[in-house]
RNA sequence: CGCGGAGUGGAGCAGUCUGGUAGCUCGUCGGGCUCAUAACCCGGAGGCCGUGAGGUUCAAAUCCCACCUCCGCAA
């Protein structure tokens, strides 16, 4: 079966190695164009480019898509199915029926819970127990198709989005095999999302990674471990400067205080939060790389009864 | 030329502006105290202060020059 795989960051890496791995017959790749990142703004491509040209895979990497301009590439290649994994563009009705089989995606939830950008993230940031990834046959909305597969998997209550990520990177691969199997068999039972049910997982913005002490302690330790290692959540320290926080615990579920003070540095920033306390465990101040918080009190940058916000 | 921070014993930092015996909080090693301890006390080891047989100076971690490396922001 002739395969065109779209996709860009790591998380679709995993599918598409799995399915080289396969032996699958992936005729082309199509990702983003590369982009400026970095210190000195150095022109970067993404993670899929990379493996596929290691693999003299053929990159394709439109501007655009859903003005069609893609449309005529996409004939000529004439994949059976498209593989679509977190791509980073929406796609139009031509890319979607072009393919004999469509376009299938594989997504970080259990839809239709958590549609859209930030799934893994916000699952975790909303203290989900339960998460997973769902196969779907893409349609026109942002991951409304049928459910094609689902593979689910315990959210960890110290699980971080980087062990989320990459535990659903590896179910993702799977479930994908899978269901092109299923596919080549004939044997796909395509099942409409359930409407009521849907939520969407807005992107992570900037203000989502400020830290609120006036928060129960339960929540922020939620919004931290859902950001870690990226963007991570930050507070200020009573200097002004920023403090991201790329661990934490939970040291109690009750009591109040004042708000965002330090009332230890005893194994790291423990803080006053709105109920209960948090233990600040793992820290990245402003200019410098992460480090233990243990590390960041001797090098004593905060001190008891500060106040961070 | 996107903006910025930093390289000092194993870790995190101070000292650099106002050159002149290398310091703090830890860790580590040894000893002590204790029913006991990640607690406390005593003692020790460990540093070419990123590189350059560079420049200035009686004297450079500190001032000047060049280079290397690492990191944060922003995307």
């Amino acid at each position: 079966m002739r395969i065109l795989f779209m996709g860009t960051p790591d998380f679709a890496l995993f599918s598409l190695r799995a399915l080289v791995e396969a032996g699958e017959q992936v005729i082309g790749v199509v990702t983003q164009p590369d982009k400026p990142k970095g210190r000195g703004y150095t022109l970067t491509p993404p993670p899929v480019k990379v493996y596929a040209s290691e693999r003299g895979i053929p990159v394709y990497q439109p501007e655009k898509v859903k003005d069609g301009s893609f449309d005529g590439t996409l004939r000529e290649l004439a994949p059976d199915v498209c593989v679509v994994a977190a791509y980073g563009k929406l796609l139009p009705e031509s890319i979607l029926t072009i393919p004999k089989y469509g376009c299938i995606n594989i997504h970080g939830s259990l839809l239709p819970e958590y549609r859209g950008a930030a799934p893994m993230q916000r699952a975790i940031i909303d203290g989900k127990k339960m998460t997973g990834v769902t196969i779907q046959q893409m349609a026109l909305g942002m991951d409304t198709g049928d459910i094609l597969f689902m593979r689910e998997t315990e959210i960890g209550e110290n699980d971080n989005f980087e062990d989320i990520h990459d535990r659903l990177g590896v179910l993702g691969a799977e479930a994908l095999l899978e269901t092109l199997k299923l596919l080549r068999e004939g044997k796909l039972d395509p099942v409409k999302q359930d409407e009521s049910l849907a939520t969407y997982a807005a992107k992570i913005e900037k203000a989502d990674c400020v830290l609120d002490f006036s928060r129960p302690a339960r929540e922020l330790h939620n919004q931290i471990r859902g950001m870690s290692p990226f963007p991570l959540a930050f507070t200020r320290l009573p200097s002004g400067s920023m403090l991201k926080v790329t661990s934490a615990e939970v040291v109690a579920e009750d009591g109040e205080g004042p708000t965002g003070q330090v009332t230890s540095l005893d194994g790291g920033i423990v803080v006053q939060c709105g109920k209960g306390k948090i233990r600040l465990t793992g820290v990245l101040p402003e200019g410098k790389g992460r480090m233990p918080a243990a590390d960041f009190v001797r090098g004593r940058k905060v001190a008891e009864g500060d106040i961070l916000k």
